[in-house]
RNA sequence: GCCCGUGUGGUGGAAUGGUAGACGCGGCGGACUCAAAAUCCGCUACCGAAAGGUGUGGGGGUUCAAGUCCCUCCACGGGCACCA
């Protein structure tokens, strides 16, 4: 072979062929009716400045998933756009002086260029940000439409608040106690909020979780967990000495049948009973203090040890009105789960256990294995300090005793619900979700304005409609502490739009997950004049393959699939559920070096010596500091413009989804970048060798072979890309790839040889085009065809050509293998034993003794068992 | 603490209960070259000269057959809510 084959340029290609597919509008959806859509969405990116190798992972892989849809025949939506709103612009303001909106939009148009370098088959026409007032005009509009739904609410609720920069803090804003930026104290504070009702759908979303099927089962047990459904029962005690007003105490259990265990009462130090008691109790006020202040760390509540403070108020047993048990304020309970109130079974939970040993309460077993030896077990861990939860039967617990957990549970509630305690039952059965409602309100510039005006006269007054958007003004300043919304001279002075009187605007702004929570559903209809146009959404709703990071597994999911409820309930919306499939891809990693002092040090200027890594410009030694998610401050970090420049688009994409599995973390290695780099310049060489042979050959048997592979790649692959197993499929090429680097060695070859050649070649390009676009059009063209592969529907495997006639079948003896025989697809029991039993291999490894069982698994394996 | 994952060659990783290690990277050997790069070809789990044996974190079990299923232990990673 010496035909002189210039070099793949990539630095040429890549541009050409992507102003090739923008002129020829070859990404831009439209509906139409009859023919099957398919819709592919990557959870759009926040416009931090520039993209990350994070992102060029994420959107390659929907980007192979909506060119192989689109080659298959169905109508693809893929669209994209910014989660513009958000804290990083208000800090560059603040820290630079910049304005957030030139801030967001210059990122914008910088990581824009950064993608359309990557060749991604997006819809340009649908882009929006959602800091575009013609955006975030309906969602004020929404609402304003969720409000009168009654699925908004304004409750008090607790905030980090830093008192030098007079200010809110998010919990990552809180860095040990302190303000990130002041250093200050966080204090906690009570502001009126908006809430919306998420929790009026606890139930649905946790049921309707069992329809998402094509969604990863540990997204969907995190989702499970973190709406907690438990059914319990709410119990009043009745209390003595307790300050004036307060006769009861109620508290939720989920375990009622250990009732007969209790030690103790626990309350929230923010229980009214605790703030009531700590009116002439200073020392108890300091408690409930303290616990309120470790409440701000998570950290910290997790390594606490259990507290408590003895109110000295006592609490009458429910089911034994001569048993008295004392009440404390305790550190680990929560004012907003159940009723901020329990009762203590040490015996059979390990917080009441560690509380109970460290106060010197009682601890009295009430469930017992059934298992003696299990019970034993369980009554020598009580001693050491380790409680039993799990099922048995009840002991010490008088009528209870021989029922097992669940019937006891039974038997207590039916009874407390027939009791009375000042007029009204003792106890009510109750679903108690742990899901709480979703705050809102955030007091910050950068954000959608929340469309409500406070009138002194008329309360609260929605903006009407006719007047959206609420716009932010661009004159703010940011050179004071707070809000700049509220501080700005004029804008909040409104007059009420019900009595004409004074009035203000409201100055918080919407959490930024607002803005995410609906953007899927905007994207069919972008340019509408409603939120969603329904046609256009009955077309492309739902999301067919949703990928995205699984740090977003609880929140932005379960804030979507509540607000497609929600639009659905307000009519914006015809459906419930807006991700069909969800997969979440893994991390891109990369090695670390650290110096011996601990600075991090670029893998670049590291080199490995027989002594170990050293520094390559000052020779310090150098330790592995292992492999991490890519960060700066780590200096691990790739930058995807230099990948893109040096080895093209194509390389990169071919490497993101090479080797490792989508959904696992991805080491970044430059080798793997050349190696994936010389794989594109052979294909180029491939292709170009191919395309000087004779196009017009005819197949005849000679290319069977060849024939044969291609064609079962085709099925492979579509297979696997079907199933976004991409690094499998990428395998599949590779072996097609070599199959036909094979078949170019010959000296010489028939026609038939020629014509499975060239249809290999064909089908090897358009196999990978999904993956490297740019490098299969420009393949195509040099292969003489004058149709693009973005206009070329995807191969089909024929049937005759991928089905086996001939198979090979292992042999083995006692389920070790000793021989391979090549048969007929199919053969049967009365074809192979005689053939297997006339192997040496076999007669060897049986050594004369008589046969028990001979075992056919269809063109798999023979197993010859016998006696040992 | 609880919950969920993951453990396979030098390495990233393949493998509907049915021939463990596909494919890639790396390594070794060879071809081409004055030479190098690039490219192409071959070999590459371990022990053994071979026959053969041993191997999927450890131990046990089910099965004709286990990386795969069950029990148990260990290691690593991730998530979380002290949630009554």
């Amino acid at each position: 072979m010496s035909v002189s084959i210039e070099r793949y340029n990539h630095r040429t290609v890549e541009p050409k062929w992507q102003a090739h597919w923008t002129d020829n509008k070859s990404f831009e959806a439209s509906e139409e009716p009859g023919r099957p859509k398919y819709y592919v969405l990557e959870m759009f990116p926040y416009p931090s400045g520039r993209i990350h190798m994070g992102h060029v992972r994420n959107y390659t892989m929907g980007d192979v998933i909506a060119r192989f849809r689109r080659a298959a025949g169905y109508n693809v939506l893929h669209p994209m756009g910014w989660d513009a709103f958000g804290m990083p612009a208000e800090n560059a303001a603040i820290e630079r002086g910049v304005h957030p909106k030139s801030w967001t939009y210059e990122n914008i148009a910088a990581m824009r260029k950064q993608l359309k370098s990557m060749g991604l088959s997006l819809d340009w026409s649908r882009e929006f940000a959602t800091c575009d007032p013609s955006y975030y005009r309906h969602e004020q509009a929404m609402f304003i439409d969720f409000m009168e739904k009654g699925l908004v609410e304004r409750k008090s609720s607790k905030v980090n608040w830093d008192p030098v920069d007079h200010t809110v803090l998010a919990n990552e804003q809180v860095i040990e106690g302190r303000g990130w930026r002041s250093g200050a104290l966080v204090e906690q504070r009570e502001l009126s909020q908006w809430f919306l009702k998420i929790t009026s759908y606890s139930q649905d979303l946790l049921e309707a979780l069992d329809g998402l099927g094509n969604w990863p089962e540990k997204v969907r047990l995190m989702q499970r967990n973190w709406i907690g459904r438990s059914e319990g029962l709410l119990v009043r005690w009745q209390i003595e000495r307790a300050p004036a007003g307060h006769t009861e105490l109620e508290i939720y259990t989920t375990r009622p049948d250990t009732l007969f265990g209790a030690s103790f009462m626990a309350i929230a130090a923010d229980h009214p009973l605790a703030k009531a008691a700590s009116e002439n109790n200073p020392e108890l006020a300091a408690f409930c203090e303290s616990c309120r202040r470790m409440g701000t760390s998570v950290a910290a509540i997790e390594t606490a040890e259990k507290m408590g403070f003895d109110t000295g108020i006592v609490a009458t047993h429910p089911l034994d009105p001569t048993w008295k048990v004392p009440v404390y304020v305790a550190n680990f309970i929560l004012m907003d789960y159940g009723t901020g109130a329990i009762f203590g079974c040490p015996a059979h939970d390990q917080r009441d256990l560690d509380f109970a040993r460290k106060y010197g309460l009682p601890v009295t077993q009430v469930v017992k294995p059934t298992d003696a030896a299990a019970a034993s077990q369980a009554e020598a861990d009580l001693a050491a300090g380790t409680a039993y939860d799990g099922d048995g039967v009840m002991v010490n617990s008088r009528v209870l005793d021989g029922l097992d957990p669940a019937e006891a549970f039974k038997a207590v509630a039916d009874k407390l619900e027939q009791e009375r305690l000042a007029g009204r039952p003792v106890a009510a059965r109750k679903v108690n979700f742990r899901l709480r409602d979703w705050g809102v309100s955030r007091q910050r510039y950068w954000g959608c304005p929340i469309p409500v005006i406070h009138c002194e006269t008329c309360g609260i007054v929605p903006v009407p409609k006719k007047d959206l958007p609420v716009r932010l003004p661009d004159d703010v300043t940011f050179d004071k502490p707070g809000n700049p919304l509220a501080h700005h001279p004029t804008w909040k002075h409104v007059n009420c739009p019900q009595c004409g009187g004074k009035a203000a605007r409201e100055t918080d702004t919407f959490d930024t997950f607002i803005d995410s929570s609906w953007y899927y559903a905007r994207f069919c209809s972008p340019h509408a004049d409603v939120p969603v146009d329904a046609g256009a959404a009955k077309y492309w709703m739902g999301v067919d393959q949703y990928i995205g990071g699984i740090e977003h597994a609880i929140l932005h999911l379960l804030y979507s699939r509540f607000y497609s409820r929600a639009m659905h309930a307000t009519g914006h919306l015809h459906m419930d559920e807006p991700f069909a499939s969800l997969f979440t891809q893994g991390m891109v990693v990369h090695e670390t070096y650290k110096t011996v002092s601990g600075e991090w040090v670029l893998p670049s200027d590291a080199v490995k010596q027989e002594s170990g890594w050293v520094h390559a410009a000052t020779g310090e030694p150098l330790v592995t500091g292992g492999i991490e998610k890519m960060s700066k401050s780590k200096k691990n970090v790739v930058d995807p413009d230099i990948i893109i420049e040096s080895y093209g688009a194509d390389t990169a994409r071919w490497f993101m989804l090479s080797d490792t599995p989508p959904e696992r973390d991805i080491e970044w290695t430059d080798a793997g970048a050349v190696g994936a780099w010389k794989f594109t310049q052979r294909l180029w060489r491939m292709v170009n060798e191919a395309a000087a042979l004779d196009a017009g050959a005819v197949h005849d048997q000679s290319g069977l072979a060849l024939r044969q592979t291609s064609h079962r790649t085709v099925a492979a692959v579509t297979d696997d890309l079907m199933n976004l197993r991409f690094n499998r499929a990428i395998a599949r090429l590779y072996e097609l790839a070599n199959a036909v680097g094979t078949a170019l060695q010959k000296s010489s070859r028939s026609p038939g040889e020629i014509a499975a050649l060239r249809e290999a070649v064909d089908t090897l390009v358009l196999l990978f085009a999904p993956m490297m676009p740019h490098l299969a059009e420009e393949c195509w063209k040099v292969l003489g065809h004058a149709v693009a592969v973005v206009d070329t529907p995807w191969p089909k495997a024929d049937p005759a050509l991928t089905a086996l006639t001939e198979v090979t079948m292992a042999v083995q003896v006692n389920g070790k293998r000793r021989d391979e025989i090549r048969v007929p697809k199919g053969a049967t029991r009365d074809v192979l034993e005689p053939m297997v039993m006339a192997l040496e291999s076999v007669s060897r490894a049986l050594d004369g003794k008589p046969v028990s069982k001979f075992i056919v698994v269809p063109d798999r394996i023979v197993n010859i068992v016998c006696a040992n």
